[in-house]
RNA sequence: GGGAGAUUUCCCGAGCGGCCAAAGGGGGCAGACUGUAAAUCUGUUGCUUCUAGCUUCGGUGGUUCGAAUCCACCAUCUCCCA
């Protein structure tokens, strides 16, 4: 145990397992507040479609990083791991090990291993110009040049791969070296965080994905739809959170309303099955099988005495 | 009742005598991921004792060296005329 380092709690998992409540009931336990590290909870006007928590939720246990930009600002790593280090070192400044619970993979790592984002703010039109020279061209242009100026990140980056080129690209003019060594750096730099991170899988995914079913059509319900028609001018990085796209057809008069709510309920599914693929890969996370519990107090007792026995709270 | 057309692998859909286990897309599964990440991209997808063999293209029979592709009948569906 390394006493100079920050402790946390992390729950991570697919969407639709139950981090929420989990989280909160950890919270609860140990007088503590969450830091949520979630992509789309950051809009304040994404309510219904992000599955946030509730305003009696939030009232009992303090939440942090919802509720913090309008969607018609543009977000990104950055600014989530600027808010959330001061956040962190706050609550542990008031005596409390963090919950941070979420289901952004790339938030989450980037926090906890320190990632240094540095100077060079993204230029948007410049990235857009390319990426749109590339959607017109092909992207062999810019892949030849990021041979040239990145050959280590040419040979990681797919050809297909417009975004990552256009990145690796934009990164090394400017910031003046390639985005290679950034990752190169970030693997050597120790965290400043004490981890004791938790997941939540499930043995049998048809499970899952009928949790993800029943709470899109929850999220029918409770009127999803008025939400989306009341998002005017949305930015370019909130209009690709799911529940908001796929409604866009009906909206437009191009398809009808259960293509939509089906569409939805597809790609949700696709979401989580990628954000288990992210999360597998880090081995320290100690895994619990939803699926395997009778209710989530008997989940909770058991995530509870591996928290306690960690030695994460000490 | 008469006429025209359809039936393909999980789904949509191409194929119209050999190069077809069958294009392409979707989905599924697996993977990647460092300033858009709920984004973006990759691989794979009939079975097996897997540099080969076996079983598939509504059903049954036939033509042919050879059929998903041609013929006959049957079944189901769509459309058009009554």
């Amino acid at each position: 145990m390394n006493s100079n380092k920050i402790p946390i709690i992390c729950i991570v998992g697919p969407t639709a397992s139950g981090k929420t409540n989990l989280a909160i009931d950890i919270a609860k336990k140990t007088g503590s507040e969450i830091v949520s590290a979630d992509s789309m909870q950051v809009y304040k006007e994404f309510n219904i479609s992000t599955a946030k928590p509730t305003l009696k939720q939030m009232s009992e246990v303090r939440h942090h990083c919802i509720d913090i930009v309008s969607v018609r600002e543009n977000f990104s790593v950055v600014k989530y791991i600027s808010f959330a280090k001061k956040t962190i070192k706050d609550i542990f400044s008031r005596g409390k090990v963090p919950v941070l619970c979420g289901g952004t993979g790339l938030y989450i790592d980037s926090l906890i291993k320190n990632v240094p984002f540095e100077k060079g703010e993204t230029n948007i039109f410049i990235r857009n110009k390319i990426l749109k020279y590339m959607d017109e061209n092909g992207t062999n242009y810019f892949f030849n040049k990021l041979k040239k100026i990145d050959p280590d990140s040419a040979k990681k980056i797919n050809i297909n791969d417009c975004k990552r080129i256009c990145r690796a690209i934009e990164f090394y003019y400017t910031n003046g070296y390639p985005i290679y060594r950034q990752t190169q750096n970030t693997l050597k730099s120790d965290s400043c965080y004490n981890v004791c991170k938790i997941g939540l899988s499930f043995k049998d995914r048809s499970i899952l994905y009928d949790r993800i079913n029943k709470r899109v059509d929850l999220m029918v319900q409770n009127r999803i739809l008025d939400e989306v028609y009341s998002i005017k001018n949305i930015g370019d990085t909130a209009k690709f959170s799911i529940g908001y796209k796929e409604f866009l057809p009906f909206i437009n008069g191009q398809g009808s309303l259960n293509e939509c709510i089906g569409k939805l309920k597809m790609e949700t599914r696709r979401y989580a099955k990628r954000q288990i693929t992210w999360f597998k890969r880090d081995l320290g996370t100690r895994w619990f099988n939803v699926d395997e519990y009778e209710n989530t107090q008997d989940l909770f007792i058991d995530v509870w005495k591996y928290i306690f026995n960690s030695g994460i709270l000490n």
